[in-house]
DNA sequence: AATAACTTTCAATTTATTTTGAAAGTTTAA
DNA sequence: TTAAACTTTCAAAATAAATTGAAAGTTATT
């Protein structure tokens, strides 16, 4: 396999990936050609590799900066920006789990704790089914919450030897 | 809050869940209904009860089927069939982590092994960048893997203990 | 074997999301 | 302060994804 085949396999796989999670392919294309530059690009150059207009170029660096997985760098004698990607995996994870438990955990547990408030009688089966589930989703959000903001403390050599221990 | 509001939050706040993680919103909510029925329902009431489409409500209920969250269930002297989710959260979480691993790491473990494969001097910035990229990428996926895999042998309240333990 | 009860399929439609590109906005340099 | 270099915005267009509903398919009942 060439390079360039590598190359856009791995564009096109990290893309078909992150839209399965929920964020664009753009983004994820985007994100995929900054981790494997070892050079900064500019907003031209990533344009010019994927194929995208200026807008869609912008608009997903911008929010790739806003995840904190990319950053900006001004290069002595040249005007424009460039960016560049966090290359250590383990940190990129981090990040990710980080900002989806901002924008997704806490919301939920949020939410879960006013459903329980539910009123009505405790005796109808729909009414005390709901609570149950709420309840138990509740339980293991939070438990689910408590082992990643854990984990995201840890380093990567940490956490590798933590789970040898606990599951050898 | 009266029961009725609180079950359409809930269905509601399902659906936008899922389909930020990927998942379409009907079938998050049909998944949602189904967790917090006491009873098994048949499509009909499904349809109904959501305002789906009896195609749509077919085609989501067999994919929570595929997905092992839903069973059928036939009921003496009805003809139809009734359908019910799963309730224990922490079961549905192992079995989510279960196919998504299934159906999303292992695909990829397999193309990033590939990649490494990639033909090309290795004095070659960008070729050493690659490689760098696609092997670090590899070993943080093969240790969520790892991780992932072990902790849906456990039950909840030994991974909770393990937790505990873990990052006192 | 005919019919009724129910389930599945899928082309057409609708809805939601992403992308474009040109105009407006901003910053820097001369 | 002007102009060029660059970035941002956003309405319109394109694309992708989800949904409908009616017809075809299946299974059970009489």
């Amino acid at each position: 396999m060439k390079y360039n085949e590598a190359k856009d396999k791995f564009i096109q796989a990290w893309g078909t990936l992150g839209s399965n999670w929920g964020i664009s392919r753009s983004m994820a294309q985007v994100h995929a050609l900054l981790l494997i530059s070892p050079d900064s690009l500019s907003a031209e150059e990533i344009m010019e590799d994927l194929k995208i207009s200026r807008g869609n170029a912008n608009m997903n660096i911008r929010d790739l900066i806003d995840w904190g997985l990319v950053f900006k760098e001004q290069i002595p004698g040249e005007r424009k920006e460039f960016f560049y990607a966090e290359k250590d995996i383990w940190k990129v994870a981090k990040q990710i789990i980080k900002e989806r438990r901002k924008r997704e955990i806490e919301p939920v547990l949020g939410l879960l704790e006013d459903l329980k408030k539910v009123e009505g009688n405790k005796t109808d089966k729909k009414h005390k089914a709901f609570i149950d589930t709420v309840t138990n989703l509740e339980a293991v959000v939070d438990k689910a919450d408590f082992a990643l903001t854990r984990a995201i403390k840890l380093d990567e050599n940490a956490l590798v030897g933590v789970l040898f221990k606990l599951f050898k």
